[in-house]
DNA sequence: TCATGATTCTTGACAAGGTCCAGTATTCAT
DNA sequence: ATGAATACTGGACCTTGTCAAGAATCATGA
């Protein structure tokens, strides 16, 4: 958005070892703007921001910014992937069926328990992915 | 399969008011006989049994199944929805990165903190799905 | 500051997984 | 047996995402 801004966001990519374009700092900012968004949406946001930018081109700066864990993708059962740039927490997130809002929540029982199945079958398990569906107050009182 | 596991398929569609057709019993029964299935794979099943189906019956009888609560609709990121019918209990699931093998496992922390996010903004929460991610013991040793 | 090679972006084709629609066939209740 | 309701077929279509080849951009050393 402003320059200040995205400054920053050029130093958060040449640290993270990221070639910086103009495309992937609009990205990334579009993503601070509107976590949850998907990969369409960004775009427009986007082209808003620089005029112009291939799907193509969101597709692989989304993919090298989630490589590198500066965001985190999100795929929901029945649409598409979603985008947020809040890592390295142990969050979940909470998503109304009607409405398909999606909310974040801070891990239910303290991070360890999430990472334990009640039996392992010799997997290693790196992540427990943790989605509460119900139905958001909003489309509760129609 | 054989008439007899047809007969009870029968009566357990009739019993939940769901219109008894070829179709739909071959697909249940398609369903228990290979859990975690693709609607491709089940559609390829149900034709080695009653020969032909449509692509479209195969969505409508899982999702019309699915609605009765006699099938449960899984859909882990990355790839198409699958389909179980232990239904009514509170189990999830553990997926290899590598292999996309799908597990089941119960529930970590005895079903009700499953449903028990720290905090709730007001949502009237149904179901709380959970994945784990990792790798499984076969690709693990390579 | 500029040339240079490596990386990234654009464009267009393609694929998987689903959905929509109109017409026909089946099932169920009377 | 029959008609109304429901389900199935076949084909077109949409969305989300990927692949590939050439053009543009970025980072580095001189």
């Amino acid at each position: 958005m402003s320059s200040g801004f995205t400054e920053a966001t050029t130093q958060l990519l040449r640290d993270n070892g990221v070639q910086v374009t103009a495309q992937r700092i609009a990205i990334l900012e579009a993503v601070k703007d509107s976590p949850h968004a998907t990969a369409d949406e960004l775009a427009d946001e986007v082209r808003n921001q620089i005029g112009t930018i291939s799907r193509q081109a969101v597709y692989d700066s989304l993919s090298v910014l989630v490589d590198k864990n500066l965001l985190r993708r999100i795929q929901p059962a029945g649409s598409a992937a979603r985008y947020e740039d809040r890592v390295g927490d142990n969050h979940h997130h909470m998503i109304c069926r009607d409405c398909r809002t999606m909310h974040d929540v801070d891990c239910a029982v303290d991070e360890v328990p999430c990472l334990s199945p009640s039996a392992s079958h010799g997997f290693e398990i790196d992540e427990a992915e943790v989605i509460y569906w119900g139905r958001c107050p909003a489309c509760q009182s129609q």
